[in-house]
RNA sequence: GUCCCCAUCAUCUAGCGGCCAAGGAUGCCACCCUUUCACGGUGGUCACAGGGGUUCAAAUCCCCUUGGGGACGCCA
């Protein structure tokens, strides 16, 4: 059985990238029939919070990624890691390290202005040296001294490094907490988790939790490390790149479904696919096919996909969603009508409110370059005429019989369209652009129509 | 600095030795549709980082250079 996770720090909200390796190990487990856990990874109690944590939890709820069994904190397990350093003490393959932080430091920039790698020299490994008073010490694994370890990764293939390069790092602070490299190695084993995707900045993290699985006869699992997300100019992505929350995508009028596809098609791909429902992602995706580099987001490619989604969302969920954005909309067929019309030159929720409420919201103003260029001096006599047919008597409800009075109008006035057309809009809108006028109409109605009119008559 | 990873259009990518004078998508441009703006349709623009090998044949394999990125914490 396939066994994933996603195991975010709670220092903040839901990260784009975060939901996309949890995208990733979610979908990789449904498919199997596995199980997706999560874990929240909260050892240094510093740092955490409660609030990040559940701010996590709501954005996986605003998408729709359900996990599998109970939540785990590791901040509730400590009595649990304090045992496996005591084994692992007791059994002479990990040992107290009194070294002080400032001796760290020290013996970091030397051996940083001698040209090498930053490491611990190991001077408490075997030492029998008698402890200094009042200093409370680390605990540090005894990692490999020769050798080489081999990470067998799913995306990166066979990774190599030699166990020099690995010092004994520490796994239980002098406050006796333990560290991510150790509990992350614990849980995973311990939950069974046998397929870990996580992204490539872990990657030379995990000879260390190779030493912590291999020193407490653990089975090492199989590792995906997916490459980062980049920002738009390349580089890595900071907050200053802005919309990185997870549900910032929410608050700007993204659908989940959308959001989840532009991620999944970073770095990853099935042939020429673009589009992909829900449960094409789940019966496609495979770890095993995702890039080995970075790749760079564009929001222009989200919006498209975005539109695509808006467009094929029915207009009754739609007008849910947009009680979110300060719209309501009353009337089956008054709600039809304008989504339908509105739906297909919006890009975002935002941006269909905004649609619908320049339909809705009578105009305070009329743009200046417009009535320059669309009254002209029988504007007034065309109005007129067609405030007259709106009010022959004759019921109408269907943008179709809007059209044939619009069609029947233009022919018996002999009138080109766009001399009808674009005043009407002015007077509608405020602007000489917008939605088809049949569609408008049906959607206002007589009264609201023939008052915009008769209001804007008024200003010529 | 040391170690590790990566490298096809502006961007996301297809490609896994011949089918590639490199395909799709987004963006951009043009045209068509059209009562405007969009939508939609059609076409166009745009790439194998550079240099060496290997091979009858390389975008695909190997090496080097260059350029990105990551790790090196009593953060995760």
């Amino acid at each position: 059985m396939v066994v994933t996770r996603f195991a975010p720090s709670p220092t903040g909200y839901l990260h784009v990238g975060g939901l996309r390796t949890a995208l990733f190990s979610y979908l990789w487990a449904r498919r199997n029939n596995g199980k997706f856990l999560l874990r929240i990874e909260d050892t240094d109690l510093a740092r955490n919070s409660q609030e990040a944590a559940d701010a996590i939890l709501e954005a996986f709820e605003w998408v729709g990624m359900e996990n599998d069994g109970e939540i785990l904190y590791q901040s509730r397990r400590f009595d649990l890691y304090k045992k496996y350093v005591a084994k692992l003490l007791d059994e002479g393959k990990a040992y107290y390290c009194y070294m002080s932080k400032e001796e760290l430091d020290t013996l970091r920039e030397t051996q940083m202005a001698n040209k090498q790698k930053p490491m611990y020299d190991n001077r408490w490994r075997d030492s029998s040296e008698t402890p200094p008073a009042g200093v409370e010490p680390v605990v540090r694994l005894k990692t490999p001294l020769e050798g080489d370890v081999v990470v067998d990764d799913g995306v990166k293939g066979k990774v190599t490094f030699s166990w020099t390069e690995i010092d004994d790092f520490i796994i239980a602070r002098s406050d006796g907490t333990p560290t991510y490299n150790f509990v992350v190695a614990i849980d995973d084993a311990l939950c069974g988790i046998n397929h870990v995707i996580r992204g490539d900045d872990h990657l030379s993290n995990t000879p260390k939790q190779i030493a912590v699985y291999q020193a407490l006869g653990f089975e090492v699992p199989r590792f995906f490390h997916v490459p980062m997300i980049l920002n738009e100019e390349g580089k890595k992505l900071s907050k200053r790149d802005g919309a990185m929350d997870v549900m910032d995508y929410k608050r700007k009028g993204y659908l989940p479904q959308a959001l989840l596809n532009f991620l999944i098609r970073l770095g990853w791909s099935n042939k020429d696919q673009e589009i992909f429902t829900f449960d094409e992602m789940l019966a496609m995706f495979d770890p095993n096919n995702i890039n080995k580099s970075a790749s760079a987001y564009n929001l222009e490619k989200l919006d498209w996909l975005n539109s695509h989604y808006i467009k094929n969302t029915p207009n009754e969920t739609l007008a849910n969603l947009l009680e979110g954005h300060g719209v309501a909309i009353t009337g089956h067929d008054r709600r039809e009508i304008l989504l339908d019309m509105a739906k297909e030159r919006s890009k975002t929720l935002m941006e269909l409110a905004s649609a619908i409420k320049a339909i809705i919201d009578e105009p305070l103003e009329y743009n200046e370059k417009d009535m320059e260029k669309s009254v002209t001096p029988e504007t007034s006599a065309v109005l007129n005429d067609f405030i007259m047919v709106l009010s022959d008597g004759k019921e109408r409800h269907l943008p179709s019989e809007y059209q044939e009075m619009i069609d029947a109008f233009v022919h018996d006035k002999g009138v080109k369209m766009p001399m009808l057309g674009k005043p009407l809009r002015l007077a509608l809108f405020g602007v000489a652009t917008g939605p088809n006028l049949a569609d408008a109409l049906a959607a206002l109605g007589k009264e609201t129509v023939i008052a915009r009119i008769e209001k804007f008559l008024k200003q010529l």
